[in-house]
RNA sequence: GGGCCGGUAGUCUAGUGGCUAUGACGCCGCCCUGACGCGGCGGAGGUCGUGGGUUCGACUCCCACCCGGCCCA
């Protein structure tokens, strides 16, 4: 009771309350602690924050996790000593909230106005974006939401169309008519890097083609049949004996008619169907390099609306799928299909929409990127990559790039292509940068055409690839074209964070347009986290029925809980997987946080003391922890500060030394200046560790700071860096061993942990003596 | 077919040439111990993917293979 009075916790709740969160927040945005100042004296860093994409609900809980960890580099950034820029932007353009949009307002984008269209597609946007806002706060993230950034402002998009105009000029940008992916459902031409590959079932169906200068058939396998009206060519492998014969004769497609050469080639395996295959423009993107090669005429066999164009004779009209059957029946009813195969086959989809992609002879805009591919991979030794391994995943795609980037699109909801065309002579005519332009809808701003002086003007209605603005992100944070002193101090960047699953899209664009205009990497560090799966290591989607929902997580556990669940989870660059019952139990540690600091705060802090060898034993063990987390800090590498600092508080510091030094810290036994040490050396450890944590846990370690140690946020301090001596960390494991084998031999005797107990103190253990005699209550023998 | 990453107790994870392999969750048993029962203490549970090799010694290095994931062809 006496005693019980003298010492009572400044922490009078026992637990953590995740409500009070929402409180701190608000303290913090009024303190202005994360306020970035340009004229600090600092270091600048910036980081290049992925501007999410509010494409429907829930948000993936991944997203979540990987937003709270790109926070820790934010506060990470700041303990280190730097001025930190984190800005906080919404992407707004493109595919996906378009079909959303169709989708929720039941309406289809070619039937309703454009402007109308875009209205509503803003409309739900808004919608979308104010919950992932209040996520984002409510995660604690320390970014500037107060301005916070759209991909479709005016402002933005006027960076985008003054970007392409200086490629332009640089004659960077041209036209090109050739093969590209198509997708027929969402309407536009697709980039490679938006094609999926997905296993899918088809049929190959095994056709007899008759022999043109002798009697007999060739039998020809294909998956494609629809296309027979295209096919040009047949192809044989050299090396195989059962069609030697055969190489230069020719033979009569069916229905159609045409004849064609059989060309030996290796391109054909003989392994697949009969060894012999069509050629078609296009059934896959082998056959446009045959095309190519083989100098053949394409035909175009389907139409911008996915239907087969009057190159199909009767099938005219009909979806591919349809005219596929129809041709096969009709082929049957002739006696020349010899069998049908079930297979699997590799089928190339629209990673939006899941339609199988058509090639299709277009005319789009193109930006050179072959033409760097050498300076790209040069450019990436710039930038350190976190893990060094996921680098590989950049190389590789620009090792394997093909064709220039295909920059224009058929769609509305994105930014305008800024091309006029003389309505004469065609002459495209690209306005001064500066401005937001709307071609579609505003008159040129030119007089007269500059090649045949006509007046008349067309304005371009397509619009861009939402890439073309997305890879630009670094230059619009840092201000590029609009703050030339701003642009100076922060650009490159200091970090660029993101999932490994968009590396051949956001991080290569952004890498090939920021160096075409910049002639520099945007960004000094590349941070690649993995994907979030669910508990069986399933990747999360709304048809699989196992969706997390974040803010039901959020609102239980608060965002301490699910930040050092997610920190602790898995190592960076690794996929994690998620389950409730992991965010719930990482949550307990917070509580043993929580009341270890409740214990501290029942004592004094005195400003130094005379330490024993306990109190340096821990703090010398405490010392090696410090310089393991700050490792895993500037790797950007939160799972290791987070696992070695639960191992050490828990494990160490609560279990042995706080169990060692309690009589000595409540004084039974112990002058005061023994005393007075234990106090130093708990308080030190709790302002170490708290410290250590705030990047990880913001919150809590905030609250627990301002009540012991400072009326100023813990979240203005830099790390610390102990230096106390390690003499002493030799001792640990005979410690440990010391005190389990006393608490096994209570338990085996039955006795409680505070009766006495005769035992050996071992020699080596000499120097913690009286604390463990007190600890335990030995009596000597 | 190629590349990358991984394969350690029921699950998840650390370790990276050296005595009886780390921790968590789960499981079992005991315990009001001057902060914490969202706790403490103790315990059961592992051929460290398979097979070879290097070495005095390998989970750790090398080779081959198998399995899983992702990416590319």
């Amino acid at each position: 009771m006496k005693r019980s009075r003298k010492f009572r916790p400044r922490i009078e709740e026992k637990r953590w309350d995740p409500s009070w969160e929402e409180k701190i927040y608000e303290r913090w945005m009024k303190e202005g602690v994360y306020k970035f100042r340009i004229r600090s004296k600092k270091p600048k860093f910036v980081i290049d924050t992925p501007p999410p994409y509010p494409s429907g609900r829930p948000w993936h809980i991944g997203a979540a996790a990987h937003y709270s960890q790109i926070d820790m580099i934010a506060r990470t950034s700041r303990m280190l000593g730097y001025e930190v820029y984190f800005p906080i932007g919404i992407d707004r353009n493109g595919l996906p909230v378009e079909l959303y949009t169709e989708k929720m307002y039941g309406v289809s984008m070619k039937e309703i106005s454009r402007e109308k269209f875009i209205e509503l597609c803003s409309h739900a946007l808004d919608d979308l974006e104010k919950e992932m806002i209040w996520i984002m706060k409510r995660m604690g993230l320390s970014g500037d939401f107060e301005n916070y950034y759209r991909t479709d402002s005016e402002e933005y998009r006027k960076l985008t169309q003054a970007t392409f105009i200086e490629l332009w000029n640089r004659g960077l940008i041209y036209t090109a008519t050739r093969p590209n992916n198509y997708c027929w459902e969402c309407g536009t031409t697709i980039a490679d890097a938006e094609v999926e590959y997905e296993e899918r079932p088809a049929k190959l169906v095994y056709i007899k083609f008759k022999l043109k200068d002798s009697p007999g058939d060739l039998i020809i396998a294909t998956t494609r049949p629809e296309l027979l009206a295209a096919c040009q060519a047949v192809l044989v492998n050299p090396r195989d004996e059962r069609y030697t014969h055969l190489h230069g004769k020719h033979v009569i497609v069916p229905i159609y008619g045409q004849v064609v050469e059989i060309i030996p080639h290796p391109a054909a395996k003989p392994e697949f169907g009969t060894g012999a295959v069509m050629v078609c423009s296009y059934g896959d993107y082998t056959d446009v390099l045959l095309f190519r090669e083989l100098g053949l005429k394409e035909k175009v066999m389907i139409g911008l609306d996915g239907r087969m164009t009057e190159a199909a004779g009767k099938y005219a009209g009909m979806r591919v799928e349809e005219a596929r059957e129809a041709i096969i029946r009709d082929l049957k009813e002739m006696g020349l299909v010899v069998k049908i195969e079930d297979i699997v086959h590799r089928t190339p989809i629209c990673e939006r929409s899941k339609t199988p992609i058509e090639i299709i002879p277009m005319q789009e805009y193109y930006l050179r990127q072959l033409d760097f591919a050498e300076e790209l991979i040069k450019l990436s030794d710039k930038m350190k990559f976190h893990p060094q391994h996921h680098k590989r995943l950049l190389l590789d795609w620009i090792n394997s790039l093909r064709i220039d980037w295909p920059i224009s699109r058929r769609r509305y909801y994105a930014t305008e292509i800024p091309i006029w065309y003389c309505a004469r002579c065609g002459e495209p005519h690209v306005p001064p940068p500066g401005r937001y332009y709307k071609p579609w809808a505003e008159k040129p701003p030119f007089n007269k055409c500059k090649k045949c002086g006509h007046t008349k003007f067309v304005g371009e209605t397509r619009t861009f690839d939402t890439w073309m603005d997305s890879s630009i992100s670094p230059l619009f944070i840092t201000r590029y074209m609009r703050d030339e002193k701003f642009f100076k101090a922060t650009y490159p960047t200091g970090i660029r964070p993101q999932g490994k699953d968009i590396v051949r899209t956001w991080l290569y664009y952004t890498v090939l347009r920021c160096y075409l205009l910049t002639k520099k990497p945007p960004f000094k560090h590349v941070w690649i986290s993995g994907t979030g799966l669910d508990e069986r290591g399933i990747k999360m989607s709304k048809s699989r029925g196992n969706v997390i929902d974040p803010i039901p997580i959020l609102k239980k556990y608060g965002a301490d809980i699910f930040r050092f669940w997610s920190a602790q989870e898995a190592s960076l660059g690794e996929d994690f997987r998620i389950s409730e019952q992991r965010i719930a139990n990482a949550g307990k540690f917070l509580t043993k946080l929580w009341n270890i600091a409740r214990y501290v705060s029942s004592f004094p802090k005195p400003r130094k003391a005379d330490l024993t060898p306990t109190d340096k034993w821990i703090l010398g063990e405490l010392t090696l922890m410090a310089r393991k987390c700050l490792d895993g800090y500037r790797d950007y590498n939160f799972f290791i500060p987070a696992i070695t600092i639960r191992d050490f508080t828990w494990n160490l510091f609560a279990d042995h030394y706080i169990e060692m030094c309690k009589p000595r810290a409540y004084g039974s036994g112990f002058n005061l200046e023994e005393q007075r040490a234990a106090w130093f050396t708990l308080h030190e450890v709790l302002r170490t560790v708290l410290l250590l944590l705030a990047p990880i846990i913001p919150f809590m370690t905030d609250e627990i700071w301002r009540r012991l140690y400072s009326k100023k946020s813990i979240h203005v301090q830099e790390f610390p860096k102990p230096r106390w001596s390690t003499t002493y960390t030799k001792y640990t494991e005979d410690l440990i061993e010391f005190n389990s084998m006393i608490w096994k031999m209570k338990k085996e005797r039955g006795l409680s942990l505070r009766s006495p107990i005769k035992a050996e103190i071992p020699r080596k253990l000499k120097p913690f003596r009286r604390d463990l005699i007190a600890m335990h209550n030995i009596v000597s023998g």
